[in-house]
DNA sequence: TGTACATCAGTGAACGCGCGTTCACTGATGTAC
DNA sequence: TGTACATCAGTGAACGCGCGTTCACTGATGTAC
């Protein structure tokens, strides 16, 4: 395409990025248009040529993030699950990442679990967020010994995120993880290299 | 006590209450000094009497609502809990209301769900929620066939909530509360007086 | 009981500030001939 | 290939507004004698 066309979308998710990043760490009202175009090397006032208004951002915002999540879920979960074995290691991929201190204390943890009472009082985002939780919870089914398992699984490892974030208690957050990681991963794992202590 | 002291802690739990209310709804960073004031039938202006700022009223606030759920699951976790039927029940009376639409839809729900990705933010905040999110854990180990699944059953009805709350598509998030219900309640209830459709 | 003064919960105007949004502009890129 | 004009992504100053906070005040309640 055009040279200024493709410079248009570069800058336009780069928009997006700066956004996702700054969103998550202080909040959706906690940080300004001006701060986004900042974090994105731009000047605030050319936001309006990306985006209809600030809200709008958000909900491409919201969608882009779980999108993002959603793929990698996937992934994870379409490649080569044809055995039990296979299908217990790609849930672990899954899981594993998602119930680990890392995710917790990351900037950029999954939006279900840093905007999620944010993103719950807008319903321009709540619909936006429709089709990647869908996908979410098929690629949950997809590994689940029990495809049924899939929203509760789901709820399980969201709440235990939350939890643990909110957790002030450190011994407590680190519970929260390790009791969900029981619960949603099955008990026994033949597949697994280290049954250490 | 004083005419004049007596009037003050009633106004002080007045602020407190409707700065609950709004905060819920709304959002933390969604309110302001102003409407708080004006939701507790006073001007703006005397905020300050009561709080030092925004900021240590909202741990104030968190600390309150968050006491007012484990005072709840507290009372129902210890009266007459001696049988396995008595902590079922007990059990029933926690995790039914939560896992409730009505829970779900309410601008009253438990703060874990409704504030949760702002109060983890707000270092003041976690650590006023400390001694509550505690007592709310003792009191599911109470009535929990195994004590150490409390951590689960938490993650698991805060996380169901989270998404029921979140999700665009009603049926999703009936599914989310229903499977959750599933799950934390013992498949089967002896005590359950209707076993119907 | 009555009088004079002290206290202090709540009022309302005012403050500086950062927000979301607008808009006239600039200058690099694209198009027509 | 060169020239003249059109487009438009991004700039930066400006706007009205609501925020958190301050403060001089008022008037009902409390205290001292």
């Amino acid at each position: 395409m055009n040279d200024r066309a493709q410079r248009r979308g570069e800058t336009h998710q780069r928009i997006i990025e700066a956004a996702g990043r700054l969103f998550r760490e202080h909040g959706i009202d906690g940080v300004g248009v001006d701060a986004i175009m900042r974090e994105a090397g731009l000047t605030h006032g050319g936001f309006y040529a990306h985006f209809s208004s600030k809200e709008a951002m958000v909900a491409e915002v919201s969608r882009a993030m779980l999108e993002k999540s959603a793929d990698r879920w996937t992934e994870f979960s379409t490649a080569k699950v044809s055995t039990a074995a296979d299908k217990a290691a790609a849930l672990r991929r899954i899981v594993e990442p998602y119930l680990s201190p890392e995710h917790v204390q990351s900037g950029h943890g999954c939006l279900l679990t840093t905007l999620s009472t944010e993103a719950a009082r807008r319903s321009a985002v709540r619909h936006a967020m429709d089709a990647p939780l869908h996908d979410m919870l098929a690629a949950l089914e997809r590994c689940l010994p029990d495809a049924r398992q899939a929203p509760v699984a789901l709820a399980t490892m969201v709440g235990a995120v939350t939890l643990a974030r909110l957790a002030d208690d450190p011994v407590l957050a680190e519970r929260f993880l390790q009791a969900a990681a029981q619960t949603v991963l099955p008990a026994d794992d033949p597949a697994s290299p280290e049954p250490d202590a």
